[in-house]
DNA sequence: TATGAATGAGAATTCATTCAT
DNA sequence: TATGAATGAATTCTCATTCAT
C-alpha cells in the first residue's frame, strides 16, 4: 500500500537467476531503486538493504557502484534534476506569445511534480540536510541558468509588447511558480487533513491549476 | 580508563546535579529538545540520545512522560499548529480592511516561517510521513476552521465593496500565501545554490515580501 | 585449543540469566575478555562479537563503556602498561645491591613476559599501528620516568662502587635486557620453527634465563 | 555520474591499458605490493584490494597465481626469509677472525632490519599467526642450518684462541644479536612514546650500534 | 594471461526501548 | 519523579573470493 503512491515505473528485475553482466543496467536500475526508496522515506530513512531488493541487485553491488549511501544519493538527485530541466527545456517557451509561455510553465511545472512525487520528496531531503550534497555538485547549477534566462527573455518580450508589467525577476517568479504547485502537492497529506477536503480528485486538480493560473496572469499582465 | 567515569563530551546543557523534581519544566524542556531535534533532522534522522542530552534530562524520562518517538513527534508537531494558528488569530483580520487584511496575513506567513524554520521541517517530516500522526490528532483540524472561516470572511468583505474580484476560493488563497512563503524559504538551501544567489541577505527578505504581496494583491484587487 | 595459550585468568561469567547491575564488574570483564582477544588476533583480527561473548555482556554495552575498538584497545593497553609497571616498581632495586639488581631486573622481566604473553601482542599490534593509540595516552609516559629513575640509580651505584663499567645509558640498557627476552618469547613460534629446537621446555627456560643474565653481566661488571 | 566512470581514487601506480602479458613480471610485481600491504597493515589489516592495486594489476589475477590470501602471506614470507639468509651468507663469516665476525655479523643484522622494516613487521604477523604458515615450508627452516653452523664454527675458533669464553650456544647467541635490534627497531614507536626519545636519529642509530656491540663483545671476550 | 561484474558472509556500530532501583 | 545499566534488532559498510568472458 505504501508504495503505491510511486508509479511502478520499469518494474525492477527481481529475477532469481544470476543477474545478466550488463554494468549499465544495474547502475541503472539501483538508480531507479534508490529513487524510490529515497522518496518514500527520506535519506535517513532509506535502506540500503531494500534498495537492493528493489533494484534486483545483490547489496555489495550498490557499494561497487556508488561508493556509499550518500553518493547514491547525490547520483539520484543529479538523474532528478535533469530529468525535471531536461523536459523543461522541450516547452520552446522562447518560441510562443509570452502569455501562452507562463501559462505552458505552469501547467508544466504541476503537471512535472504530479508525475514526479519523488521530485518533490528528494528535495525536502536535500533541504534537511542543508543542499549538502547538492553542492558537492557542479552539474545541477549550470542547468539552471538556460531555465533563467528563459524566462527572463519570456518576461521581457511581455513587456516590451506592453502585455506584462514592467520590472518582474524572472528568479523570483519562477519561485512562485513553483512554490504554488510544489506546496499544494507536496504538502497535500497534511494540508487535505487540516482542511479536510481532498485536494487531489480530478475537480480540485482543475481548479487548482486555474486558481494558480489566474493568479500569476492576473499579476503578471496589465490591463 | 573507561568512558563513564571521564565523560568527553560536550558538556550537557543542564546542571550535572540530579534534576529538581518539577514535571511540567521537564515536560516543556523535553518538547523544546524534540522540537529542534526533529527540525533538525527529520523524524528518521531524530536521536532520543541527544533530544534527552538537549533537554538535560535522562532518556528514560522522556518514555514516562511520551511514550514513544513517534507519539513525542505528534505532541511537538500539536503544538507547532497551536503556536502558528495562536498567532494567527491575533491578527485580528476580520477587523481591517480586506486589502490590509491581506497584506497583514502575507506578511506574517512570511514573518513566522522565518522566525519559526522549525515548523517548515516537522511539516515536511509529516508530510514524507504521510500524515501519519496528525490523522490521530483532533485537536489540529479544529484549529483551522477559524482560519477558513476568517479567509472567507475577508474575501467576502472585499468583494461586496467592489475591491476583490469574485469566486476566490479562501482555501486555495490560503494555500497560495503559505506556499509562497514555504517553498522560498523551506528550500532555500537548494533554491541558494541552483541559482547562485542568496535569499536570505536582508535585501533579499524585503524583495522577496514585496513580490509576494504584490502577486497575489495583482490577483485578487480588480481595477 | 587457540585459547589454551592464555591462562583462563577470571573466568567469564557468561551467565544466561540477565546480567547483574554491576558497572564496575561489567567493565573490567569486558576489559579482561578484549585483552585476550586482542593478544590472539591482534586488533584488526580481533572481533567485538568474540569479546562480548567471552566478557558475557551484550556486544552493545561495548558501546556504552568503550566509545569504539579503538578506544577499547586503548584501554587494554593503558591497563597493560600499568599490569607490568605496577609489579616492577615492588621490586625495590633501589634497595639491593646493583648487581642483585640487574639479576631481579632482567629475571622479573623475563617472567612477566612467560606469565603475560598478551603483553607482547598487545606491544606488537601497537606497533604495526605506529603507536597510534598510545600516542593519546598521558598516562603510559609518565609511568615510565620511576623506571629510568631507578634503572640510573642502579647504573651510578654500580659504577660508584666499582663494579659496573661506566657511560652506560640506562634506556639503552632496558630496551637491551626486555628485547633479549621479548624477542625469544614473543617471536618462539617462528624461533622453535627454523631452528627445529623447543624454546619453551624447562630446560630452555633455565638456560635462556642465565644466558641473558651471563650476557648483560657479563658486559656490565667490569673485572 | 557513477562511480566507475569517474574514477577519482589516486592514480594507479602502473599503467591503466590492459597490462602487458608478463607472467613473471606479475608475479614480481604482485608479491612485492603484497609484502608492503602486509607489513603495513599485518595479515588481518591487509586488503588484497590494495595489493591489487598497488601491484597494478586485476585482483583476479592474484587469485590466478597464489590460491588464496593466506599462501600469498606464505609466499611473501618465503621470499622475504631468502632475502636475509642470503645477504647473510655473503658476510663469509668463517673467514674472518672471530671478533671481527661477530661484529659483522650484529651491524649486518642492524642494517637489514633498519632497511628492510617489513621483515620485522612479516615476523610479528607470522607469530601472531603461531608460524601457521612457516610450519607449511620445509624450505624455511632448511634454509638456517647453515647460519647456525656458521656461528658454532665462529664460537669454536673463539674459544680455541683463548679470546671466547666456553660453552656458548649458538642458538641462544643469534637469538640474543637478533633480538637486540628488532626489539629496538620494532617497537621503535612504543618505546621512543613511552621514552619520550628518538630512537632513529643518526647520533640514537650510531649509539644503539655500539652498544648491541659492546654488550655481546663485552660478554663473549674474555679477558 | 587477463579482467570487469557480482556475491555471501560477516564486520563495526547504531538505535529505540526496557530493566531495576 | 528520576536515573544508570542493559539489550535485541537492525544498519551501513567491508572483504575475500568466484563468475563469465
Amino acid at each position: 500500500m505504501v508504495n503505491k503512491r510511486l508509479p511502478a515505473r520499469a518494474a525492477p528485475p527481481r529475477a532469481a537467476e544470476p543477474r545478466q553482466r550488463d554494468a549499465d543496467r544495474s547502475q541503472r536500475d539501483i538508480l531507479d531503486a534508490a529513487r524510490d526508496e529515497f522518496a518514500l522515506h527520506g535519506l535517513g530513512g532509506a535502506r540500503m538493504d531494500r534498495i537492493a531488493e528493489r533494484a534486483g541487485v545483490n547489496k555489495r553491488l550498490i557499494y561497487y557502484y556508488f561508493e556509499s549511501k550518500e553518493s547514491l544519493f547525490l547520483a539520484v538527485l543529479e538523474r532528478a534534476y535533469e530529468g525535471i530541466r531536461g523536459e523543461e527545456q522541450q516547452l520552446e517557451l522562447t518560441q510562443v506569445e509570452p502569455t501562452e509561455a507562463i501559462r505552458r510553465l505552469i501547467a508544466f511545472t504541476w503537471d512535472y511534480y504530479l508525475a514526479h512525487p519523488e521530485f518533490l520528496t528528494l528535495l525536502n531531503s536535500e533541504n534537511l540536510h542543508r543542499a549538502r550534497h547538492l553542492k558537492q555538485s557542479s552539474k545541477i547549477p549550470a542547468m539552471h541558468s538556460p531555465l533563467v534566462q528563459t524566462l527572463a527573455d519570456v518576461l521581457e518580450r511581455g513587456h516590451k509588447s506592453g502585455v506584462f508589467r514592467a520590472g518582474v525577476d524572472p528568479v523570483q517568479l519562477y519561485i512562485s511558480i513553483a512554490g504554488l504547485s510544489y506546496f499544494y502537492l507536496g504538502n497535500n497529506h497534511t494540508l487535505s487533513t487540516i482542511f479536510k477536503r481532498s485536494l487531489l480528485g480530478p475537480k480540485a486538480k482543475v481548479e487548482r491549476l486555474s486558481h494558480m493560473t489566474e493568479l500569476v496572469l492576473g499579476y503578471l499582465v496589465r490591463d
